[in-house]
DNA sequence: GCAATGACGCTCT
DNA sequence: CAGAGCGCCATTG
């Protein structure tokens, strides 16, 4: 199978939970090519239509999304997520630690720290 | 089969 | 904290 990546990129975004999101990065780690965020970027872009992938969970490490090719289309991202319970910040971004999709994973958890400062 | 593109991440300034 | 540059692999033409 050529597209393995795809399909196996497109499970991982789909275990992310209703009113979540998770960074390319992230999905990238999580899918065996961590550092590699370029390729969950662009193997979603080449998801098929039919792809059960909430595609619009997955975000840029900013917390915010991609400015895509396509114009507006952040605007769609933005409202599906709100509609899912995702509050944007007055600038577009999303408090990962508030939204932020943490997966369990034995060995494995990357969150190194949150900012512990400051509240 | 080769070349160019692409929905990013990380580091430095 | 913000902005800019470099590197990476997969997919497409």
């Amino acid at each position: 199978m050529q597209m393995v990546k795809s399909q196996h990129i497109a499970a991982i975004v789909r275990r992310i939970p209703r009113g979540r999101v998770a960074t390319y990065g992230q999905v990238a780690s999580l899918a065996g090519l961590p550092g590699h965020a370029r390729l969950v970027g662009y193997t979603l872009h080449a998801l098929p239509d039919g792809s059960p992938v909430p595609w619009h969970r997955v975000i840029n490490a900013r917390g915010e999304v991609s400015p895509r090719s396509e114009r507006g289309a952040e605007l769609l991202q933005r409202a599906l997520l709100e509609g899912e319970g995702v509050v944007f910040d007055g600038r577009g971004r999303v408090a990962f630690e508030h939204f932020g999709w943490r997966p369990r994973r034995a060995a494995g958890q990357r969150r190194p720290a949150p900012t512990p400062k400051s509240r």
